[in-house]
DNA sequence: CGTAGTTTTGAGAGTCTTCAATTCGAGTGG
DNA sequence: CCACTCGAATTGAAGACTCTCAAAACTACG
């Protein structure tokens, strides 16, 4: 019903009947303090990629780095059995493609998860141009070093958190990002399945289901299908479970707070 | 007994009562390309850790990055409770401090779990000088993106294997550095604790040492404290599981090889 | 030769997965 | 316009894999 993406692109412009922004916009878009650079000439172009389209797939050529203008986007690792790994959900202002950098092939694949419009950035070209300009350089490197910082908090997270917790910071995560591209943070889309959701936290289908249900009896969220209200961003925010291993030793270990949150049989938590 | 760290340090000239490598050696230790510049003069100055020295911490202001000369290390993140949570065990040839680029602060605490020699690259430099050297630049973003393809991959590795199977890679990759580094595949001490292997891995430091022992009865190993005998290098890569989540809806559901290992109660699994 | 940390091993509990059935929703064709 | 079909989502029940708690053996170090 509500926050569906626009359907006009705020950056970009025409020119040959083709959409393209200049760095400057590339820059808002990611986050980054703008290379101030007179390269309003520079021009990056955009392409559109329709539902369920492949946008790089793993061992193909790289050339490109890409940031998502609008839609929504999933990154996969594909094992030996052809059983797919998400490793992201990229959505607008997110980079995709720095995979591929290492071994002048993508590492990952990219999918379409609803209609999109991305913007291409030739990595040779934002190279060379970063030699002649210092802040453009350190975009680069800054960027690179952001999207590992983000995967070392996955790791954590994967190594560390019950489902539940999981579940929670993926909720909250998402809602950060929707207010912060302008939309709901309290009632938002999913645009992925529960499949998807469920192979991005290490867990089944069944289990995120599971886990929304019970957020959705405890009055933590509302659930219909796709469609997500967030009740309570404080308790999930804080929702946690006791770590799985006894980590640090040196510490008062801290009572296992059993804090049986209300009556219900659901194990949720310990809010602290 | 055997595979102990060298005293010596291969690369590295004295000089001023310390030990400086150049770029080429840099390179070497990278496993990259050298990069072939008139750099002879440029050099970059080691450091020495004494084990369970601080490289790094969270949030101290990031300039350098680290190589690993020698010894063994581990970075890890902190949580709100003081729970540490493992993210690599760097090694000789493995580049540190990445994480810092960022937010000029490190996100991560590297702690040396021997003694060890590191080489200091200051960033600063690093970028002024690959502005006038293409290929050292190159380097520079390549270093960067096979940091985050490692990290996919670990990604991957918390979100789908078992606990044998992490273990069994885990060793595997082990094996394989220990023999790229010069030293026996087949017979090499842990530097790390069970503990520490089991954060990494997302398990219990039980469940670690169960799997060691089970390993063992099979043959697959052998394990005596923190000496590990690799018997079964084939068996440890073939090692899997059914994956936790029917990915990829269309595929000829494999027939779930109940592979029983020998007559063990053991349940390890479908060598494929 | 104690003391403390590491590792092993056991037993029980619990979380998450697996298997299965049902409901729901959207798209297609009659 | 409605029946039909297929994928997605929900829910239940049983089982499996890990974790938790606990105790003992071992190692290292002072």
């Amino acid at each position: 019903m509500l926050s569906t993406q626009p359907v006009s692109h705020e950056a970009g412009r025409q020119r040959q009947g083709r959409l393209w922004s200049n760095l400057k916009e590339v820059c808002e878009l990611l986050h980054l303090p703008p290379v101030s650079l007179n390269t309003e000439e520079l021009l990056f172009q955009h392409v559109q990629f329709k539902t369920g389209q492949r946008i790089h797939t793993i061992g193909q050529p790289f050339d490109m780095l890409y940031v998502v203008n609008s839609g929504f986007v999933k990154t996969v690792l594909i094992d030996e059995f052809g059983n797919e790994q998400v490793l992201a959900f990229p959505m607008k202002g997110d980079l995709m493609g720095v995979d591929g950098i290492h071994s002048k092939t993508y590492a990952s694949e990219a999918v379409a998860l609803s209609d999109c419009d991305l913007i291409l950035l030739p990595f040779k070209k934002l190279t060379t141009l970063g030699r002649t300009h210092v802040e453009l350089e350190n975009m680069m490197y800054g960027v690179m070093s952001r999207e590992l910082v983000r995967e070392q908090a996955m790791i954590g997270m994967l190594g560390a958190l019950s489902a539940e917790a999981r579940v929670a910071r993926f909720l909250v995560t998402l809602s950060d990002k929707f207010s912060q591209m302008g939309y709901s943070s309290k009632l938002f889309n999913l645009r992925m399945t529960r499949h998807e959701i469920g192979s991005y936290l290490g867990l089944t289908l069944e289990t995120v289901s599971r886990t929304l249900s019970a957020f959705n009896e405890i009055g933590l969220i509302s659930v219909d299908q796709r469609t997500i209200g967030i009740k309570d961003v404080d308790a999930l925010k804080s929702l946690r479970r006791l770590p799985p291993s006894r980590t640090r030793s040196k510490l008062p270990s801290r009572a296992k707070a059993a804090a049986a949150a209300s009556e219900a049989t659901v194990p949720l938590l310990a809010t602290l």
